[in-house]
RNA sequence: GCGCCCGUAGCUCAGUUGGAUAGAGCAGCGGCCUUCUAAGCCGCGGGUCGCAGGUUCGAGUCCUGCCGGGCGCGCCA
């Protein structure tokens, strides 16, 4: 249990224990019962390190003075060994300070569950279906995809860390129009033609098209429907050496994103899914023809207000068809819940889906739409109308491979580029400068967050090599050493990391993570380099080690307090990044590229 | 016209299911390295939280209306 949850619960003992001795008047019991009210964590320091709003909530209900029933409250609270002082504030808050004891028995919490600390196993655990990125398998994927990527990929690891199993799906969309004219265009490329007015261009099209052409002719002048899926193949895995093809599952992975499944939309088709599908619609009246095509009934104004077609007058399916005959085949997997991350341009189709499942007869509350808005792309200032059909495209690999050059560590494009994306919420649309990106990616504030890992690592190493060794249980006499005030509002802050994962993952908003993440690394940050203006070491300097017996001389205690506080810092820490999957680096070089642009560097030359 | 998202510091964005004196990064200015990583720290300047009403002990947060931006509303995906 949480500390916070703790606490929730010391308060709710001692409010019922109030109410059933009738200190809170005839309605006690009943006002407690339905009264909302709260436990968080003030702004300000000065005001504890939680405060509850409960004499609020309860005082309009019970005709109280909320501050005499305050008053009630703190002093039955103190006794009950958790809070230290309590105290009345403003118009009725309870500011709470916890004891010491309770933050040190988090610590050795922290330092016992190691990976797994701020991980709930929910009672509830779901059985949750994420279906994201599903771009369309004719490009490579765009920035913008990278969005859906690492937001979709975040939830998933949010909702594995809350307790629940998650099947991660990408949805293929290896049928219909679109692919076709994507097999016309590289097939008009291999011939040396223009491509279609409406079709594919790009350099990736022209390599695809050579590559064709010496591994596999005879797929070019064989039947469409093959080189299609010839071509969707490649677009997926990647051609060998290609820097236009990098492969779709490719760039995902180096990204971090990998998915279980890899669902054929054409199969839905070959399994004749897609016409039982309709079939059923049909037989319950759903559908309904008209100048030749086939459209789905919109239930009523509020959810959809137009008929939408399923199959288009000359007998081609829309995707529409397919979508419907999908969302029923993950029901009929066992799901509890089916999660779709979408780009907001893709917000029409979710009340569309709804409807059909429901029409199908399936339970369509388990359908849950997550939207992110759109990223638009900035070069030289200028927005970039990115579009795969033009060939005027900026794609995952590309700015992966830029931050990685200028950082010189692979890994490093990807964990700039899931920090920018995943530290905005998703309601918000995102201009990315291409330019900024690139030029300026050392200055990325996910760089700030892993030195802060990289520092924490750095002392624990040199702590080692004078000797000391991690101790995950200490007794509370060396635990008290831990007396600074920064270093017990760290813990505190430490302790709060399981209701920080728990809320993202509830409300599916992994830009609380990087919140937090950031703000622990500003505090520990900040805490260390006051220490070192204090000269109050965590190690003994040299000139204490170089002396032999130092250690009789040094504050052995304090240290291995500090050390195990510094452990735990770096292990919530590094679950934090691991659920955002940013590598936490235990060694972060000073760049070299720190030279002024005159090309001195301290003496001159002769 | 209808639906969804957004509007907070010069710029990019946070702001805990309504809480106490609205924050961070970048940009600007000024300080701090003989000692555990200066990719760091400290300080200063910078705000009508788009506008107007409303709800209540309390509103950046909720409701209504307006203004501005994005996206969608196709026998496209």
């Amino acid at each position: 249990m949480s500390v916070s949850q703790r606490v929730k619960k010391a308060v709710e003992t001692t409010l019922r224990s109030l109410a059933e001795a009738g200190e809170l008047g005839p309605e006690g019991l009943a006002a407690l019962k339905d009264a909302q009210w709260t436990l968080e964590r003030p702004k300000r320091p000065e005001h504890g390190d939680l405060a509850t709003n409960a004499p609020l909530a309860l005082a309009k209900r019970l005709k109280k003075n909320p501050r005499a029933l305050a008053e009630t409250l703190v002093a039955r609270l103190v006794s009950t060994g958790v809070v230290r002082a309590a105290e009345v504030a403003g118009p009725g808050f309870v500011n709470l300070r916890l004891a010491p004891s309770v933050f040190h028995a988090e610590l050795a919490d922290i330092l016992r569950s190691g990976a797994s600390y701020g991980h709930a196993a929910a009672a509830s655990g779901e059985r949750i279906h994420v279906e994201f990125v599903s771009a369309n398998p004719t490009g490579p994927l765009l920035v913008a995809h990278g969005r859906g990527a690492v937001f979709g990929d975040v939830v998933a690891r949010l909702l594995e860390a809350t307790g629940h199993r998650v099947t991660r799906e990408y949805y293929v969309n290896d049928f219909g129009n679109q692919v076709r004219l994507f097999a016309e265009s590289v097939l008009a490329a291999s011939q040396g033609r223009n491509v279609p007015d409406d079709g594919y261009k790009g350099a990736y099209i022209d390599e695809l098209a050579t590559w064709l052409k010496t591994v596999d002719p005879n797929v070019l002048t064989g039947e469409r429907d093959a080189l299609a899926r010839t071509c969707v193949m490649w677009m997926l895995q990647g051609v060998p050496g290609s820097k236009e093809l990098p492969g779709i599952k490719t760039t995902l992975r180096s990204l971090g994103v990998e998915h279980d499944v890899w669902f054929s939309e054409e199969s839905l088709h070959r399994w004749g899914q897609v016409a039982a599908a309709l079939r059923q619609l049909d037989s319950s009246g759903f559908l309904v023809r008209k100048d030749g095509a086939l459209f789905f009934k919109a239930k009523d104004e509020a959810s959809d207000d137009k008929d939408r077609v399923v199959q288009k007058s000359d007998g081609l399916y829309t995707y529409f068809a397919s979508d419907i005959a999908y969302h029923a085949d993950k029901v009929s997997r066992g799901y509890d819940r089916l999660i779709n991350v979408l780009g907001a341009d893709h917000h029409g189709y979710v009340a569309r889906v709804r409807n059909a499942l429901e029409a199908l007869g399936l339970p369509s509350e388990r359908f849950e739409a997550l939207l992110y808005q759109l990223v638009f792309v900035y070069r030289d200032g200028a927005l970039v109308k990115s579009s795969k059909r033009a060939g005027n495209i900026i794609t995952v690999e590309e700015v992966i491979e830029e931050v990685d050059e200028a950082a010189g560590r692979r890994g490093a494009g990807s964990d700039a580029l899931r920090y920018f994306f995943l530290s905005r919420s998703a309601n918000s649309n995102v201009d990315f400068d291409l330019d900024l990106a690139k030029k300026k990616s050392l200055d990325n504030p996910v760089f700030y967050v892993q030195y802060g890992h990289a520092r924490l690592c750095s002392i624990l190493r040199k702590a080692r090599s004078l000797g000391f060794e991690l101790e995950e249980e200490l007794p509370e006499d060396v635990w008290a050493k831990l007396a600074h005030p920064d270093e017990l509002a760290i813990a505190a802050r430490l302790s709060e990391f399981p209701d920080v994962v728990d809320e993202a993952a509830s409300k599916r908003e992994p830009h609380r993570v990087v919140a937090y993440v950031e703000l622990l690394a500003r505090e520990f940050q900040s805490y260390f380099t006051r220490l070192k203006n204090d000269a109050d070491p965590i190690l003994p300097p040299a000139s204490v080690h170089i002396q032999h017996g130092w250690q009789k001389h040094w504050q052995q205690d304090k240290s291995r307090a500090r050390l195990a506080w510094i452990e735990a810092i770096r292990r919530v820490y590094a679950a934090g990044l691991g659920l955002l999957g940013i590598s936490a680096p235990e060694r972060m070089d000073r760049p070299a590229a720190h030279a002024d642009d005159d090309g001195f560097e301290g003496e001159v030359k002769p």
